[in-house]
DNA sequence: TTTAATTTTCAATAATTATTGAAAGTTTAG
DNA sequence: CTAAACTTTCAATAATTATTGAAAATTAAA
């Protein structure tokens, strides 16, 4: 890493670094992925594993194991830097597209699963007392779920300005 | 707990309670409390500690640090039953409710610290080429994450038919 | 080819997070 | 009061998850 003037600027993207790390903790995310992820967000060129095992001091494997992990997200891509053998890596600039990357993925991996096995409960035979209210509760879950999935298919579609403006209009009613 | 008849139901109940925690899990969100939490919510009736206890097969202590943790969150109750000496719970059943309490806690105690950092870190002094960048990219994660804020904040105050119809509207749109 | 540079894998280990259970604390009935 | 019923706490332990680092695999330059 290049630590040319402005120590506040350097300090900064750490700090921004390490917020982030925590945030995704909160989120199940692993913290070293979030890191390698802000640190490659904030750096203004193309990082190899080298650069990354530095800054943030931690092993090589970590290293390619959280890249690999955000290039299948879909949110870090390799960059062939000319002259260098190495593979260097960069992150989607695009905060928007960024987001709509997350919401996609997280969609698929987690929230459609969950309202299949929704659906599928609700096909036990049982018309007790108990039976129905425990559906209830499921088409409940279920109508809540698919609302929220039906959010983020919208998000994933949609361009920025429609984020920004559509629903700002919305929340400011 | 009771089994009266019906194998099946609670074969589904106990099968969603572990769902439940599995996505629990990938959202940063202990598996015992959301299995705690999804009993509560298919329980017809309120339940001591020791239900939950024998139901989950966990300790006392446990059961006693995660339905704290519950109504900490304000999706659970403390009921109390006539001629009983102990405490019952009871799980917010309305689910709309539900997501607004969960909404509402996870956008103060994540999103809104994380706004915090994100514009003190804006005002470092820095007009740099590599400063004005990363203050680009600031000011892009405030505005998604402000966005986000908002939609959350106004998701809180509005009612279940607000999400259903409003939301949908543009979802389909 | 051969060899050096680089990436990947994964068993071993470390770090973190969750759980237990028994002792201490509280509450209430008698 | 006193004792029994019940809840809370928290150090010890278990379970889970993340990280290391060195060996194996891959790639590309010579």
């Amino acid at each position: 890493m290049l630590y040319i003037c402005c120590m506040e600027l350097q300090e900064a993207k750490l700090k921004y670094i390490q917020t982030w790390g925590s945030l995704a903790t909160n989120w199940g995310v692993n913290k070293t992925m979030a890191q390698v992820h802000a640190l490659l967000l904030v750096s203004t060129k193309p990082l190899s594993a080298e650069d990354i095992m530095e800054t943030l001091q931690i092993s090589r494997g970590n290293v390619n194991m959280n890249v690999r992990a955000l290039i299948d997200w879909g949110i870090v891509q390799k960059e062939f830097v000319v002259g260098e053998r190495k593979e260097f890596f960069i992150a989607i600039k695009d905060i928007w597209e960024l987001f709509k990357q997350i919401a996609k993925e997280r969609k698929k991996r987690e929230i459609e699963p969950v309202i299949k096995v929704l659906n599928e409960l609700q096909d036990i035979k049982d018309d007790s007392e108990e039976g129905k209210e425990f559906k209830k509760v499921l088409a409940d879950l279920s109508k809540v779920t698919t609302t929220v999935n039906n959010i983020l298919e919208k998000s994933i579609r949609a361009d920025e300005h429609w984020l920004l403006s559509n629903f700002t209009k919305i929340v400011k009613k």
